[in-house]
RNA sequence: GGGCGGUUAGCUCAGCUGGCCAGAGCACCUCCCUUACAAGGAGGGGGUCAGAGGUUCGACUCCUCUACCGCCCACCA
């Protein structure tokens, strides 16, 4: 029996007993699957609310087709971070008051990995208490044994095929994290600043030019002046030399070579000769337009600062000055020497490190790169040919447009947290070595090769060292050790060597790759490729994260070692992400997929929109607006605050959320609890199949009406329209079902025949359970609490449930127009109590002359019903009835009602009131005229469109002539 | 500089391929604690669909321009 609604008591119970069913277990090897992974959560702290409205719809479309009876895979899992982990990490040093630099590489790490299952696992129980329905066996983790044996072998593999080179480049340098960055972690915003025109002499001190540059301090790497080749002004200096001022007689580019402070001045067309002064300074190593440049002129290059952004040698008496002092300093200077021509107010767009804030320097450093432009090809064609489909479709041309201009990728970074790349140099021959475990025989071998390659073990190993870390708990499945997660996930096999230590050590004496060295120590050996030397060491950098998660797809279905999963569940069957990280993510997504599994990961990809407050405002913790989505599923429901994010996810636009809103779902769930409690408060009564009922007419009405939500909420689900889905749903539950099916089922309820009571409760009992079938996708816990008290089911769980179907033999037109025109008869004679000032308690004498004798028969059938809804003492009906003068009547679809107001009754009042009616129609009837009498109209509209009209305007013509007739009366009294 | 999106009731927004009088929720007004529900019920007021043109028998819907707002991309020193 169900009492108070309890959203607490009873998400909690849910999110509980579905954490420890299997039902969301996916099947490997059933077909026809549905798939989506989920885009991983970093660790980096909890869920927002953002995530939550990704995790609602994701969940939305799992649930639905896991009750349309796909095998249905949600691929759970979380995301290492790199930067942004190692940024809360060094936070957390800071407040001890110690650098990442002070605790050193490995023990810096340990502290990541201590800190990683804080996060992880806070956001793992905010996922079900949020009720996301999925495989929790399947849960991933992006620096998991598996995954970062992927990356390797999508590391090495495109290294190989010189998909990923090393190169000196100028990248976007974060002095503060002491890392680069890629194009698109830099986030541009204008600030104030000044562009100084500054005199560079002429060699032969004829005279000088000006150059103009908003950033002094590099002048000290110029080296060389451009200027373009059809500017008059400056033709006849092409090929002279300039002093360039403060700069120290010799300086030392990158390859150790002295460079002299007399620099060329050239011509280049990149030079605009309508900017600043037409002469531009330029400075390889410290800005991509000189560097180009420099490329194009073979000039040298000149690196004036070092990783943190202090000025090097090369900058002389301002050496160890940080970038802004030193601007400071060397305007000072030029000031002093009268080399200053004048300074500007300038605001221009200044990169800043999405992560830091810190402003971003150009910087000259050698880096790893992708060249994405061979991968971009494909990417672009399946996008291009609906392979894969954006859905808003607005997006596919954002898409392409970053994938036509695409610019490599710059995947390397100097930090500590994430995959280092597995590049070894050789000391001996500078060779470039990459190892992967695919040179190793057994699985054992390839397993102590990966740890070694993670980094959990050294080069030199002891043997209990190995058996204790495969003996471990594994970091992603607690009911799994190491060794089994080497097993079953990473490679699918068996091991049978590295069980005990006397079988290991069989296994390291036999194998040649490796040499024991003393006491149960062993070495894993590397050696050069080209040399054979074993004087290796392994590159500092790791992997940009994004380099990890865009093969997240297939990188957590089995590949490389096994195909069973991918088999069944890839290409995924959909994305669900939001539009900030579509270059991030999406796209690389697709380029990785297409080159390793060469299919495309997934098939449609829904983007979202961004969630906002109620001013429109991005939420922030800093601004304090955000709304916290598991303190409003405590306050409000789970249920409530995904029915709120899905009913106001509507495509193409922001969401704009407020709690006000989500309180007024939440009396939604209560109404869905309220209506349920009336239904299922009968326990006395068995229901039956509707089969097997004799319906009646409201039943017949109800029932059509589902079929028709059934429908059309389908069409929108399936087209991705949420918001229609859930605003079609709320509809037909509040609006049909509770204020009018359940009302008009009361009659038979509480003083029908027991034949009558068995019919209506059936009906009420099918109907809300389908009803709360179609509502599950969205809310889980309320339907599925509810469902739970239901006799008649067709499965112990509503999350398995049959998803409705539509039945065309549940369709009965004619009941369903007969109701629905009784309705608004209804609502006439309410409209009329409310004009004439009736107290709802004062109860009405009506008469109905129906329109024909079927009609006649059915409202003889409802009339109890129809007493109680409209509040009616007596009613007859009868099609030779005559209006009398205590009477005022109402022209309505089933026939004319005529309200006794005896004692209320106001002529004057009641002629005012049918003058108002009549006007309306005479307003629609000239509508339709105009229409109708258009030549036009009827020649080239579509037939059904002018038959409606037709139709229409016959209605409305036999309503004016009944209302004209009224006034007649009226009038004649 | 390019591209995208928005402008509909007091507020937040729906309105898909043009076709009955432009809808919902909240807020507001009137009445009602009627045996599922006052977190509720019944009724009601409120819109020249940003502006101007155009296409069309017909435009909130399609096209063009304008205004304002927002986002993304772009190397102008």
């Amino acid at each position: 029996m169900l009492k108070e609604y309890n959203h607490i008591e009873v998400e909690n119970k849910w999110a509980q007993i579905y954490k420890n069913t299997s039902l969301f277990k996916a099947d490997k090897y059933k077909k026809p699957s549905f798939s989506i992974v989920m885009p991983p959560p970093n660790v980096t702290g909890s869920l927002h609310i953002g995530h939550a409205l990704n995790i609602s719809l994701q969940d939305v479309f799992v649930r639905y087709k896991r009750m349309k009876g796909y095998n249905v895979l949600w691929l759970p899992g979380f995301d290492h971070a790199g930067i942004a982990t190692q940024w809360v990490v060094v936070r957390e040093l800071q407040k001890e008051g110690i650098s990442r630099f002070d605790l050193g590489r490995e023990k810096f790490i340990e502290r990541v990995w201590q800190w990683v299952p804080k996060s992880r696992d806070s956001i793992k129980n905010q996922l079900i208490r949020l009720g996301a329905s999925c495989d929790w066996s399947r849960q991933r983790f992006t620096l998991d044994e598996g995954f970062s044996r992927a990356v390797r072998e999508a590391f090495i593999k495109m290294y190989k095929e010189g998909l990923i080179f090393k190169a000196p480049y100028i990248v976007n340098w974060d002095p503060k994290e002491k890392t680069a960055i890629s194009d698109l972690e830099v986030e541009y915003y204008e600030e104030k600043g000044k562009i100084w025109y500054i005199r560079y002499p002429l060699e032969d001190e004829s005279g000088y030019v000006v150059v103009a540059t908003t950033r002094p301090e590099t002048m000290l790497g110029d080296t060389a002046v451009a200027v373009n080749l059809n500017d008059e002004r400056y033709k006849h200096l092409i090929g002279k030399k300039v002093k360039l001022p403060l700069a120290p007689e010799k300086r030392l580019d990158i390859e150790g070579k002295e460079i002299s402070n007399l620099i060329p001045i050239i011509a280049d067309e990149y030079v605009d000769p309508a900017f600043g002064s037409g002469v531009v300074k330029i400075t390889p190593a410290h800005d991509p337009n000189d560097f180009e440049v420099g490329k194009r002129h073979n000039l040298p290059i000149v690196i004036v600062m070092d990783e943190s952004a202090s000025m090097n040698k090369n900058a002389s008496e301002f050496e160890g000055l940080y970038r802004y002092d030193a601007r400071k300093k060397i305007i000072e200077k030029l000031k002093e020497l009268n080399l200053l021509e004048k300074e500007e107010d300038y605001i221009h767009n200044v990169g800043h490190s999405q992560r830091s804030k810190e402003v971003v320097e150009p910087y000259l450093s050698t880096q790893w790169f992708v060249d994405t432009k061979k991968l971009a090809e494909k990417a672009i064609k399946v996008v291009e040919d609906g392979n894969i489909r954006f859905i808003p479709e607005g997006w596919t041309k954002t898409y392409l447009n970053w994938m036509y201009n695409i610019r490599e990728w710059c995947i390397s970074r100097q930090i500590w947290w994430g995959h280092r790349i597995p590049v070894w140099y050789c000391k001996d021959c500078n060779h470039l070595n990459t190892f992967n475990d695919e040179s190793y025989e057994t699985v054992e071998e390839k397993i102590l090769f990966n740890l070694y390659a993670d980094g959990k073990i050294n080069q030199i190993f002891c043997i209990d060292e190995v058996l204790e870390i495969l003996n471990n708990k594994n970091f992603t499945h607690d009911d799994k050790t190491n060794l089994e997660f080497y097993e079953d996930v990473v490679f699918g096999k068996k091991t049978e060597y590295l069980k005990d230590k006397n079988k290991l050590i069989e296994l390291l004496e036999n194998s040649k790759a490796f040499e024991k060295l003393y006491e149960e120590r062993y070495k894993i050996v590397l050696k050069c490729e080209r040399c054979r030397s074993e004087n290796l060491h392994q590159e500092e950098d790791v992997l940009d994260t994004w380099f990890s998660s865009a093969l997240w797809p297939f990188g957590t279905l089995g590949w490389p070692s096994r195909d069973e999963e991918l088999n069944t569940f890839y290409p995924t069957s959909l994305l669900i992400t939001g539009f900030d990280i579509i270059f991030f993510w999406v796209a690389r997504m697709i380029m990785m997929g297409l080159k390793f599994t060469e299919d495309i990961p997934f098939r449609d990809v829904y983007i979202h929109a961004l969630v906002r407050d109620e001013k429109g405002e991005k939420m922030s913790k800093t601004k304090g607006n955000v709304i916290d989505p598991l303190e409003m599923a405590e306050k409000y429901g789970a249920d409530a605050l995904r029915f709120t994010l899905i009913a106001l996810a509507a495509q193409g636009r922001d969401i704009r959320l407020s709690e006000k809103r989500i309180e007024g779902y939440k009396h939604f769930s209560n109404k869905i609890w309220n209506a349920s409690k009336f239904v299922l408060s009968n326990t006395d009564i068995d229901v039956k199949d509707i089969e097997d009922l004799e319906l009646s007419v409201e039943d017949k009405w109800i029932i059509t009406k589902l079929n028709k939500t059934i429908e059309s909420s389908l069409k929108e689900l399936e087209n991705y329209r949420y918001n229609e889905y859930a605003n079609i749903l709320y509809d037909f539950f509040w609006h049909d079902y509770c204020d009018w099916y359940i009302e008009f089922s009361k009659e038979r309820v509480y003083k029908g025949t027991e034949k009558e009571k068995i019919t209506a409760l059936s009906v009420l009992n099918y109907v809300l359970r389908e009803s709360l079938k179609l509502l599950h996708p969205i809310m889980p816990f309320i339907t599925e609490e509810i469902y739970s008290y239901l006799k008649n089911k067709d499965s112990q769980y509503i999350t398995v449930a049959k998803y409705p179907q539509v039945k065309i033999s549940f369709i009965f037109e004619e009941e369903f127009l007969f109701i629905e025109n009784l309705k608004e008869a209804i609502s006439s004679i309410r409209n009329v109590r409310s004009d004439f000032s009736i107290e709802p308690t004062r109860k009405l004498n009506i008469r109905v002359k129906p329109k024909n004798i079927q009609i006649k028969l059915k409202l003889l059938k409802l009339q109890n019903s129809i007493k109680s809804l409209a509040k009616i003492e007596n009613l007859e009906i009868d099609e030779t009835i005559e209006k009398k003068d205590s009477e005022i009547v109402v022209v309505s679809d089933v026939g004319e009602v005529y309200i006794n107001l005896e004692g209320i009754i106001n002529i004057e009042k009641e002629i005012e009131r049918q003058k108002k009616i009549l006007s309306e129609i005479e307003k629609s009837i000239k509508i339709a005229e105009s229409k109708l009498s258009n030549e036009n109209f009827i020649n080239k509209a579509p037939p059904n469109v002018v038959e409606k009209e037709k139709l229409l305007y016959q209605e409305l013509q036999e309503k004016k002539e009944k209302i004209l007739n009224i006034l007649k009366i009226l009038k004649n009294n």
